[in-house]
DNA sequence: ATTATAATTAACAAAGTATTACCGGGGAGT
DNA sequence: ACTCCCCGGTAATACTTTGTTAATTATAAT
């Protein structure tokens, strides 16, 4: 770590900004916020943060709009931007992919699930050289921005839960996930699901991406590795 | 598996601590309880617990301070915090990742929501460990994330039972361990088995590692050297 | 040689996983 | 508002792997 990070917080409710603020900041990182898209601008315009994690639900000015007026500012093109979404907001209806976001947060926010987000963004952000080249991984690339996986080039899109699942399983290639860790990441802790329900998804996964992928372990759980 | 997690439970109604205590003994915890954060602190000291479960509403001194003075202990920072908090209780969600809670479980509580809850705790509370390299032991080497040895470079994925064998005698090169222990450690000290399961499975692991490594002492067991 | 302990093998039981079919809810399109 | 269809999930069943047992053979120690 050189000089640590700039992170401008944006949202309406000081609740989500105080709470962020401060596991972010216990992360390391520089964090200013703003309660408005006003504000926001103005910050931004100061500091030059290398993030921007916007609400997308805001009064005044909503978080799209915000962004398309930093992006605007000299210097700003080439920031991070994130939107913390309500959960179950489909993605494809969200507009701010068009104005460049670089992911989507959904509340409620797990700290853990945030840190990681976060240094993925940051680490993406850093790479200014090329347009942000998704990881390859024996054959396919997963596209977060577009909701995507890429086999050879070819688009394959996914429903929610299977990008999720994906998604898990390839954030750490080789590591084996149990099944309590990907119900917990996946589905989340407090959701009971039937036993097979993993299963399930697993297999319409590799009927999409092939069986090469994704390995079972027997009692433990799954990995994926190419 | 190895040796139970220690969790110290605290709250100030004996209700739910008897409730919670009888649900985590059940699931194999070690389970240490105190009604006030004095006496939190007290028990805190002697077992050095591995997850505190806090009430956040107590007479006398609450989750939160408790909380900070468990922590402030010599060798119990790094264990994992769960507050217990009336539902929807908002604003106290704030304050009590400021002394670094790890998670937040709602009353009222749900058995199995708990056992998966702290389940996934615990699994985050050892990963934050050192990312521990993995000793090389004569040519082989134990991968506990993938759930595979490496012998010479390449991967031979074992069975659970398996794994959880050689990881036992890889534990402590040179050292024998009885067919008692093994029996304990592996299988569970009240599981009864066959006298030749062991061996069966010790032929296995054999079989696909090379008969060099587990060597048989006569009459006490076996160990693992190179 | 005799006895006790260990290794091997094959057959069986149990556990775990894959597959298929199906159902209900919610959104998209009409 | 009414379909229709897709997604996420369940249930039942088939299938595979793993774990255990028991019977048999081999080995070492006295």
């Amino acid at each position: 770590m050189t000089t640590p990070a700039k992170i401008l917080l944006v949202d309406d409710e000081l609740d989500i900004l105080e709470f962020l603020s401060y596991n972010l900041k216990k992360e390391g990182y520089e964090v200013h916020t703003a309660t408005n898209g006003t504000e926001a601008i103005e910050v931004a315009k100061k500091v030059i943060p290398n993030l921007v994690i916007l609400d997308v639900m805001m009064p005044d000015m909503d978080g799209i709009e915000t962004c398309r007026q930093i992006r605007a500012l000299p210097g700003l093109k080439d920031m991070m931007v994130a939107f913390l979404t309500a959960r179950n907001e489909d993605y494809s209806q969200i507009a701010g992919f068009e104005v460049g976001a670089d992911d989507y947060i959904n509340k409620p926010i797990k700290p853990r699930v945030l840190s990681s987000r976060i240094k993925a963004l940051l680490r993406r952000g850093s790479n200014t050289e090329v347009a942000e080249e998704n990881e390859d991984l024996g054959g396919i690339k997963i596209d977060r921005e577009r909701f995507v996986i890429l086999k050879d080039g070819k688009e394959i899109s996914l429903p929610k839960k299977e990008f999720e699942l994906i998604e898990l399983l390839a954030s750490k290639p080789g590591k084996v996930f149990t099944r309590d860790i990907i119900l917990d990441k996946v589905w989340g802790g407090d959701v009971v699901v039937g036993d097979r329900t993993i299963d399930v998804h697993v297999r319409k996964l590799r009927e999409k991406l092939g069986d090469n992928y994704i390995k079972t372990v027997k009692g433990i759980g799954y990995k994926f590795e190419f």
